[in-house]
This record gives structure tokens, sequence and C-alpha cells, in this order.
DNA sequence: AAACTCGCTATTGTATACAATTGTATATTA
DNA sequence: TAATATACAATTGTATACAATAGCGAGTTT
């Protein structure tokens, strides 16, 4: 059951999950990584005949993808990729500075010894790794992980990951404007700073800014002035 | 809405949504009023036979559920209604405290005058209203929610229900504490105050004590002391 | 009598058949 | 030719049949 074409994500089905879960990880999967791109329509039959299951599993992903905002299911029309307009990122970015900003100071208030250094060792990694964006991109996001699981909540964590989600329909990355790289650097080793203090005021605050310019900069990228 | 037997809540199919749907919302409402406790099974056949419908669109009903974590659903055993423990509590009401006074501070960004006329209206009607804790209860939800929408964040306001789905699994009201009732007016008339005066940081601080207080009186309820 | 094994039953996971609905393409008419 | 009606094809919503699994009880053995 393995078996990678050149156009789908790998497949691997192991055996203690469902088929309907299976279904939905690798949907996530090939919407993240814009197999599916937003907008485009997904049909449960292709999807089905893909995996090779039934089209009764590939409902049941649908299902829990449009409750993560992923997919718009309209009666009879099936499954859409959800496209986001200037307004939906706006509350969305909104939204993650509040969460984001609620995550840092839990973590100021719960996090270990260890988590908080892995924060300062992924911030050194990130240091010393010049002009990569790739590993950037990918340091920023454990980055931004181990400081949601820092906070100890679960709900939360949750929150978060789908809101990690949904802001995965927006491919390009923001790593891309000069000087984004370092501006975002300066702003998590504010915020690692703060929880390492316990402060979980200055936390927040410095979670809720770096936030924000991370959404100025998203905007500026997306729509292109202001 | 419509006929009321002795052990189910209102059955009405309306025609323009999907069955899985339906059910969703049914047992959502039968959840929230206890039908279903917490810890206990829920079986697809009996649903389906109750509702007069197949087991698909059931099973439909528990996958979204279990995403908005009402129930949990374990592999082969199908579907309990999940129950809540000291932590989860807790974690919830921190979830809460972050989300609620996000909403305060964003409705009073963009709360119109009608939606803060509507706000005041409610704490009227509250203040009139002497000694009837049922009434209390829900003019103290109509609150909540006005305060949602005055947010103008889907995000958020998806949240905010999701929690509320959550919280209703603690189904006695920590309105039934001497005074509670008392405390939550003035917190809410503070609350309302900051938005009317467009300060978002006194609206969100004012929301956060309110949510804290309320968790204090959950949590006392709930485990006895402290 | 206690413990363990085997098999049955209840229940869920998956597949598929069928019904309902929408959109499109073609034909007909003004 | 343009507009509208109609039939058909594609696709989803629902129901049901079948397969797989786990829990439980009866029976056997020590």
């Amino acid at each position: 059951m393995a078996k990678t074409t050149a156009k789908t994500p790998a497949i691997t089905k192991s055996a203690d999950t469902s088929l309907g879960e299976f279904v939905q990880v690798w949907l996530r999967n090939a919407i993240r990584e814009g197999h599916y791109p937003p907008g485009s329509r997904i049909r449960e039959a292709e999807v089905a005949a893909r995996l090779n299951v039934s089209r009764t599993p590939v409902r049941e992903a649908f299902g829990r993808l449009q409750a993560d905002d992923l997919l718009i299911l309209t009666p009879w029309r099936g499954a859409q990729v959800a496209e986001l307009d200037r307004d939906q990122v706006v509350e969305l970015y909104a939204m993650r500075r509040a969460l984001e900003g609620t995550a840092a100071a839990l973590a100021a208030q719960h996090a270990s010894k260890v988590e908080i250094d892995i924060l300062f060792d992924l911030l050194e990694q990130d240091k010393s790794g010049k002009s990569d964006t790739l590993r950037h991109v990918d340091l920023n996001r454990q980055f931004h992980l181990a400081l949601y699981g820092a906070a100890h909540n679960r709900y939360l964590l949750k929150a978060l990951n789908a809101l990690g989600d949904s802001l995965s329909l927006l491919k390009s990355t923001t790593y891309e404007i000069t000087g984004r790289v370092e501006t975002a650097w300066t702003q998590h080793v504010a915020v690692a700073t703060a929880i390492k203090n316990h402060d979980s005021d200055a936390a927040e605050q410095a979670a809720r800014a770096h936030i924000e310019s991370a959404e100025q900069a998203r905007i500026k990228l997306l729509f292109g002035e202001q």
C-alpha cells in the first residue's frame, strides 16, 4: 500500500489508524503542499480511487477538514479547498495574535527548564544557518511548535494547529522579504527571554508584537501596499 | 419548535440541510441538555433508529462532534460523551479567559452602536428580573453571544462556540452560588462600559477578570474547596 | 473453586448500491 | 442568431450489506 506517483505525496498506511483518519492526514498534507490549490474542487471518487479506499472514509475526512475550515462543503456540490480573502486573512491574524500571545504567557508560567532550553537551542541553530530560506522557515515552524507545547494547554494547542493549517493556504512565505528573517529572529529572542524570566506579561506582549509584524509582512506580500 | 417527547429533544428537520448536519445539531443539543451524560456511550444504531436515518449521517455527525471535543471516538468501541477532569476544566478556562478577553478587546474596536446598545439592553433586563436563576442564566448567555458577535471575527466566534459546547458538559450553573449573579452583573457592566468607551485594553482586562472569577466559582462548585 | 480458553454476540469499520440533485449540452422555437 | 426548455451525465447524499474486531460468558481444566 505504498507507491508514490509523480503528483501525489507519499502514501503510507499504518495498521492502527482508521482509514478515515488516514485519508484526513493525507488530504491535509496534500492541501498544505499545494497539490490541491485553494479554490480547487476535490471529488470524493477521485481521492477514493487514488488511495484505493471507498468513498466512505473519504467523506469522513472531508467532514473533519471542513470543521477545520480547510474545505468548504456545499450540499450537492462537494468539497472545495478554502480560499482566504483579505478580510479572512486579517481575522485569522487577529486570532493568531491572541492565541500566540496566550501561548507565550502560559509558557512563561508553565514551561519546564528543558522546554526553555529547546527554545534557545532552536534560536542558536537559526543564527548559524545563513541565507537558507527553507531552513529558516523550518526552524521558525519548530520554534512556534515548541512554544505551543510549552504552554501546556491542549485546547490552545489544538486551536493553534488549526490556525496553522488555515494559514498554510497562503503558500508563499514572508521570509522572502528582505530583513524579515532577522526581524523575526530578534522578536523570537524577545519572546524566549521573557519566558525564561517567567514574565508572562512581557512574553505576551512580545509574541503579539511578533505576530503583528508578521501580519504586516503577509499583507504586504499578498495585497501589495500597506 | 415542535413536539417534545419525554426523553428526547425536539425533532425538526428542515429540507435544506443535510441529514448529517441535522443529526449533528440534534446530538449537540441532546448532550447539552444532559440526555447523554458525560462518560456515557452513544451507539450509532440507537441514534439512527431514534432519528429514522441510516447510520451514515450519524457517523458523519460523530466525526464532527469529535472534532469539537464533545465526543471521544475510540476505534471499534465507538463514541463516548467527553468527560472533563480537573486539569481539562482549568485548561478550558485558561483558553476562555484568553478568547473572551480577545472578544471584548475586538468588540471595543469594532462594535457598532446597535451592538453596544444591545449589550446594555441585556444588562438592563438582567437588573430588573429578580431571583429567577433560569432567566439570569439565559440573559448571561445572550450577553456573551452578543459580545462574541460584536468582535466581528468569525474564527474567534467559532472557537468560542466550541468552547461553550465543551463547558456545557459541566451541567450545573455557577449562578446557584449566593452573590454570583450580582458579581457577574457588575463585571458585565464593566466590560460593556469599556466597549462603549472603545477602550480595548480595559475591555480585555475586565473580561479576563470576569472569566477568572467565573472559573473560581466553577472550581469551587465542582471540586469543593480552593 | 478459581483461572483460563474458546467461541459467540454486539458493534463498529468499510464498501457499494441506489436516489436525488445540479450543471451542461443539445435541440427547439421565436 | 439568441434564448429557453429539456434530457442526460456527472456527482453527491443516503441506505444497507458485509467484514472485522472486541468484549463477555460458558465451559473445561487444574
